[in-house]
RNA sequence: GGUAUCAUGGCCGAGCGGUUAGGCACCGGUCUGCAAAACCGAUUACAGCGGUUCGAGUCCGCUUGAUACCUCCA
């Protein structure tokens, strides 16, 4: 089947068709976390997105080398903690070393996105693991002449750079909009313009993380460590780049104005951003405290949500959203998708039972080439998604005998299903919520044998009152052809 | 103030000029001792006002409203 794979680039605002540099190779590199605090839903964002990137592009038979970064050293605090290092900062709150802070945020992540079923990336650099290539990079800039050392700090030039390219290419700023946005920070004055960024920041006496520099004893400044890792691991022009919307300006811009100059070419050909999660119409954010955790997603434990949410929920969830769409956090929402995702589960298991009749009365060939053209599509996983619930009314249906599919038919739904829901958008079954623990399912097999044996008596009573008695403490019993079955709500 | 994005039925969410999105809820039906679950079926929409067009949620303009970024943020 041909694929002609379309993407949405920020930088012309339109899809374009995706052509890789190399053949078969595509060289991905995505914004991950900074790691100081657990992960909240907003992350599972940009994880699951470009996850779904990663298998789509794989699927098709690319090699594919996708690098995400951790961020453990470099950002600023704002305010009153302005010029402290985040992490230093919040290491010196919990007296615990730095990098036993990122380690522990950064192994809590990874079993995060494990439950997510994301998969891991190629490569994961850490920051702090590449001062010498940041180091290396400033000093090409100020080479180049397109940055200026103060007071013991190292300054990209914004202004100097836009006379001969265009700071702003990628989110649509003007520099003269951002002339008019002066704002008193402290350190602004080492800077000759309010919107010169950072390339290295010399340290406070009371900084902990703190490297040296010809310049200073100190960290890279906020953007530099996305262009250095992207280079060195991906070359100086790779295929994609994505993250967050929120990280377009200044993040990313920065990062093209960094590269651009060492390399004198735009670093990605490619850039991708995923909408935010929002909660109650805002972004859902650190900043503004009202992020929940993953595992609080997963607990149940936090004020605003009614139940637990399992991982493949949250999945489903992200999933029924398009990518660049802004996504509303809701219990409704979040229930209504964890009922779409059992429903389509129970398809499959319908899917192996059924009977092959001589003809086919749907075409199934359908459902495949409608999956592949959504994703195609600049990865449109609802319609993904709306197809797959198309198949399961087929499924359905041939289980009901009103439509009938040939056993051959039935063996290429399978192999449709399986690879759209397992290998592309990355779901797994959930475990079955009532096993566990022996001792309780003993008790439960013996009730409902007791239960059982009153209803081949026709003693409703008793069975009524055994499954009434068990709904109050949420056991909930349903009646199937094939005997009763129990769930713990 | 600047830049960008968006406004779809009870809720969530597709749609990129022309025949059904889809999910959840609700309603009707099948099944069941009853119920639950499951399954089948039907219904409800395109912020407002103009314009372009044979034809507009879909393009253009204006109005209103919302969000993001401009300061660390996925």
């Amino acid at each position: 089947m041909e694929h002609k794979l379309f993407l949405y680039n920020t930088l012309s605002r339109t899809k374009e068709l995706f052509v890789p540099i190399h053949p078969n190779h595509v060289g991905m590199y995505v914004c991950g976390p900074t790691v100081y605090g657990d992960a909240h839903l907003g992350h599972s964002r940009p994880a699951i997105t470009f996850d779904l990137l990663f298998r789509y592009l794989q699927h098709l038979g690319y090699k594919v080398r996708y690098v995400r970064n951790i961020t453990d050293v470099g950002h600023l605090e704002n305010d009153a903690d302005e010029g402290e290092d985040k992490i230093a900062k919040k290491a010196r709150l919990e007296e615990l070393e730095p990098m036993e802070v990122v380690q522990y945020f950064s192994d809590r992540y990874h079993a995060s996105m494990d439950l997510l079923n994301v998969k891991k990336p190629s490569i994961e650099p850490r920051a702090s693991g590449h001062m010498i290539e940041q180091i290396n990079m400033v000093k090409e800039i100020l080479d180049a002449g397109f940055a200026y050392e103060s007071n013991g700090s190292v300054y990209f030039d914004v202004e100097k750079y836009n006379k001969s390219n265009h700071y702003g290419i990628l989110s649509g700023r003007v520099l003269e909009d951002l002339l008019s946005n002066t704002r008193d920070l402290e350190g602004q004055d080492e800077k000759r313009n309010s919107f010169d960024f950072a390339l290295w920041k010399k340290a406070q006496p009371e900084h902990i993380m703190r490297w040296p520099s010809p310049w200073s004893d100190g960290f890279p400044g906020w953007h530099l460590e996305c262009s250095a890792m992207s280079e060195r691991y991906l070359g100086e022009q790779f295929d994609i780049h994505g993250g967050g919307m929120d990280l377009m300006f200044p993040h990313h811009e920065s990062e093209i104005a960094q590269s651009t100059v060492c390399n004198h070419k735009a670093p990605a050909r490619y850039w991708m951003h995923n909408n935010m999660i929002t909660i109650n119409g805002q972004k859902m954010g650190k900043s503004l405290g009202n992020f929940i955790t993953l595992d609080e997603f997963f607990s149940g434990n936090h004020k605003a949500l009614e139940k637990a949410y399992s991982p493949m929920t949250i999945r489903f969830f992200i999933l029924m959203a398009h990518y660049r769409s802004p996504l509303d956090f809701s219990n409704d929402a979040l229930q209504a998708a964890e009922k779409g995702m059992t429903r389509l589960f129970k398809a499959l298991e319908t899917l192996e039972k059924l009977v092959p009749g001589d003809t086919s009365t749907v075409n199934v060939q359908e459902v495949e080439t409608n999956c592949y053209l959504a994703m195609d599509d600049d990865l449109n996983s609802p319609i993904v998604i709306a197809n797959l619930f198309e198949a399961v009314r087929i499924i359905n249906s041939v289980f009901d005998k009103k439509e009938s599919l040939t056993a051959q038919d039935i063996e290429m739904l399978k192999n449709i299903l399986h690879t759209f829901i397992f290998d592309i958008l990355g779901l797994l079954p959930e475990a079955a919520s009532s096993a566990g623990n022996e001792t309780i399912e003993g008790l439960m097999q013996l009730i409902l044998d007791i239960r059982a044996s009153a209803r081949a008596s026709k003693d409703w009573a008793t069975s009524d009152k055994i499954r009434d008695d068990l709904a109050k403490v949420k056991i909930t019993v349903k009646d199937t052809k094939e005997g009763a079955s129990w769930s713990i709500d």
